[in-house]
DNA sequence: TACAAAAACTAATATGCATTAGTTTTACAT
DNA sequence: ATGTAAAACTAATGCATATTAGTTTTTGTA
């Protein structure tokens, strides 16, 4: 009947990719059917597939759209010669902010990567490997240059990447905190703690 | 042929929901099989439902176990009477445990709960927000009386659960690390930062 | 108004799933 | 060894799934 109608830069398979994030991450990857997607698209199940190859290709375009934003994001620190707390206090930032902003996106790529089919799910831990590494080389040099504490800096590195995830418990107090307070207050707890 | 050979402990029903934790967290709960939860356990299909009720059962029994465990140990630091420091600093040893101890449950618990239907679902949810809000009037408390920073006591609680929960990306490094210096050093980061 | 391409539709395929029914085997107590 | 209950097995049911094939409708252009 009615076709699917693009927005003005987002070409029809954007659309549905789009709505794939919302419905993968609130049913899961193997709970979201086709038909679902397609209803939420507004459209017969099968018509889907003039635009888009398979419901596996949705997956793999929402988990490396994420992680290439994030692994472009690390390029660009390091080409800016600030010392290792500057850099490491951006990349939080960083992270937060994609948190808030690709909600659905980065919350399907954090849980859902695992139904990736060969060979995306190899590329995508291999570059999610290589992004932890690069995180903790700069850990290394932080406390070689005695800005940070010295501990291990694998198990830094975990912990903030962890805390920032945490955002995705976030949605529902949305309205009643302010981006930035939130922002500002993980920042602070995670490279000062909180002890007075 | 065979049947399944119950430990010391652990009845029949047991071995099936152990390897029902395992399985489900490896490929997750809609994509796990009957026939795959068999084939672990040494039997076919149909045979488990001579021990369990449902797919579904499996994944409540693992979710409230955790679940419960840890609003006991929460009731157990309300009746110790000690400074907010340090029941925080207790309740945030526990959950590292738990990580590392049950870590197929936990990771279930932490990650399929969506599937759960209902009422478990809803029961759940309000366990588990329960438990943050004693958290949080924990935190209100060591604020109050000056223990802690004045910062929002939910970014900080949020913070920390997610910091720990972030344990179930170890299990690869484990043997690399103490289980003793992962603990001492994630709780100082979260308690004191990691600014020399 | 008519033609061509894009994109919708319906119908069909093949597969996989949890679960039930009915039957046979195993294990244990006497 | 024999009888009983537990627990395995095989076969079948019914449903949902992603995807393909083939056809019709819609849309935009000349």
């Amino acid at each position: 009947m009615a076709k699917i109608k693009p927005g003005k830069n987002a070409s029809k398979k954007d659309v549905i990719t789009q709505k794939a994030a919302v419905l993968f991450k609130s049913k899961g990857f193997s709970s979201a059917s086709m038909r679902e997607l397609a209803e939420a698209v507004g459209v017969e199940a099968p018509s889907l597939y003039n635009h888009i190859g398979s419901k596996s290709e949705l997956l793999q375009a929402i988990c490396f759209k994420v992680a290439n934003a994030f692994t472009l994001y690390l390029d660009a620190t390091e080409n800016n010669h600030e010392n290792h707390l500057i850099r490491l206090e951006q990349i939080i930032r960083f992270h937060i902010r994609m948190m808030l902003n690709n909600f659905n996106e980065v919350y399907v790529a954090n849980h859902e990567w695992k139904h990736l089919k060969e060979p995306y799910l190899s590329n995508f831990l291999i570059q999610r490997r290589g992004y932890e590494k690069r995180l903790i080389s700069l850990m290394e040099g932080g406390i070689a240059a005695k800005e940070f504490k010295p501990t291990n800096p694998y198990v830094v590195v975990l912990t903030i990447l962890s805390a920032v995830r945490g955002l995705e418990f976030w949605q529902h107090h949305k309205k009643n905190i302010n981006n930035q307070v939130l922002e500002d207050d993980m920042v602070n707890h995670l490279l000062k703690g909180i002890i007075n």
